[in-house]
DNA sequence: AATGAATGAGGATTCATTCAT
DNA sequence: TATGAATGAATCCTCATTCAT
């Protein structure tokens, strides 16, 4: 018999993807998907079970990659202060290599798709970040609030940068890199 | 002969907001915005030209109602910090008060339809704000850096956190808005 | 605004019941079913909410037909044998005038579908039926055993006839048909 | 070289008509015959050339079936009045035993597919009753009149009286049978 | 023999919109 | 203004069947 087709997948990933940035979540269909994916209508059927399925494992998917690239190489040796700005870094540079990743993932969390899918928890990905920020608290590095709360000064403004730069209203360069790791580290510092 | 109805115009942005809330831009469609509407399909039609445009005037209204709220007694009589301050607690006021604006607002704004229906630029409705940062900058209380920039600490904070608390994963409460109007002074303070 | 067009529903009804003679109901599409009565499929959409209503509407109102004619003159001025055999003859007139209606019911009322459709229970139609038979009972004209029982052997010889008629087995003509009501009535009688 | 798998054939057979009883001729696919009978689709293949084929073998098969029952024991030994309560008495134990065989039966039976497959006469099989018939007219015990008809009268009491059982209407007991078996001997004796 | 993969055609239903009143 | 009727196009998904192994 034939063998399932690993390109087969991932080229339907990938043209899901492409157009849920071109046309969105609201204008996307499974024909769109097929034609671009150059694959059968039907086929999708073989590797998703529904138009749902297939938008949910796109999004465990995605998620997966963007964790192991916003934690990477965020080891024991670093500073606090480096920690938090190797973890900025690498989101800033997780979202402009992956551009079209990280706008699916805006629009998807944004969506109540998102609820109605009811995907496994992906919070724990990020358990490396929790403690990362709960170790600077307990030195005293790091002010005594609500881990989630200081981390998202973490993430945010690095969000917000590369919107701004997708839109053309910014520039997300290393000097306002630089700037919003010292905005954000001002924040949450002891 | 009979005037355009204020109220049946409103039923429907109401319903469409709702629905939007519920089942999000990628399963409305103009039929379930008539029935929970309680008028005609054709109605609809008497007063938005198409679904776009519909949606485009939708995301005008609620924009307009939100900057107003958002810029709510912000006077020159107020220090920068008292005004950051008041900034950033109308908008939590705002976000829990008008939840479904909010969400809507977040939802339309990660979709690409935002770039599909070209609309009027609404970023002057929050001069006021600008100004503000400015002046701040100018009498150098607050960092010399891009306004946009600044701007991200005082609105995006309040956003995560009435976020989290709509997920039951924080609470939006005086406690948690002091300490984020605390970390985003300190972040933007000169 | 357009009026609901009753041709258009009896129509759509026709080519139903056309279709699924020619077809089966294994066969027939409401695509087909458009088609046929050269009307939109989403039109059929209009009056009835979805292929299991238009069947089951359809049903109803062939029974309601059929029992009408199945019945008619049954009155009391006639002898029980001469009710059997007015019922009788009154059954294969209309199975022969009305073979699309009939073969429909056959097909049916033999198919899991009619149990899936929790259709109203049509057996009230006949209740006239039942109480003329009762009747025939009481006079001691007739067997003492389940009306129900009594009244298949004044029906299906008749359905049996007229379905080995249409398959160019037997012939249903007068002399057939007095035949069976002979017998019938020999079966039941006292 | 592997054999073809008669358990395998047989399982497809089973599921089928399990499938025909519950969802009817309108609902069933190969999918879900391969599901139920727990092979992959392409394997019906192997055993059937196409669902008409499948469908025309089934109904072979259980007409076989059938007639084996309905005619065991009707030996000549037997007087006539015994020969037709024997085989009223096979008929409805068949029905019972074999539920799901016998409304597929009559499902099929009063389905356009049933012309559309030209199927082998099945007639034949039942040459030894209409001998029987033929042989009890001869002595002047029945009615001369055709065999077929006086057929009807011999299985479709039967075939009435346990559809009503199956809906709960009635009850295909002993005492019901000798009931009809009296009326069907009424009927057709001479 | 057996089957997972693959698919074009078609399934029922809903879409956004227009028409006629 | 207001709306029920009407529809062509599109929706998601399943169909019967074939292919390659």
């Amino acid at each position: 018999m034939r063998q399932k087709d690993d390109n087969k997948s991932e080229a339907i990933l990938k043209a899901t993807i492409e157009l849920l940035n071109e046309i969105g979540l609201s204008d996307i269909s499974m024909s769109k998907i097929a034609k671009r994916s150059k694959v059968s209508q039907a086929t999708i059927y073989v590797y998703f079970a529904s138009k749902e399925e297939l938008l949910g494992k796109l999004y465990v998917n995605v998620k997966e990659k963007m964790s192991r690239q916003l934690l990477y190489d965020l080891n024991d040796a670093l500073s606090t202060r480096e920690l938090c700005e190797r973890f900025m870094r690498n989101s800033m540079r997780y979202m402009l290599d992956n551009k079209e990743d990280f706008l699916f993932l805006e629009q998807f969390l944004n969506s109540p798709l998102m609820d109605k899918l009811c995907l496994e928890d992906t919070s724990k990905m990020f358990t490396p970040l929790y403690q990362l920020v709960e170790k600077g608290k307990q030195r005293g590095e790091i002010k005594q609030l609500e881990t989630m709360l200081l981390l998202t000064y973490l993430y945010f403004p690095v969000t917000n940068l590369v919107k701004a730069h997708f839109k053309g209203q910014s520039e997300a360069n290393e000097e306002n890199l630089q700037q919003i790791i010292q905005l954000s580290w001002d924040a949450i510092k002891a």
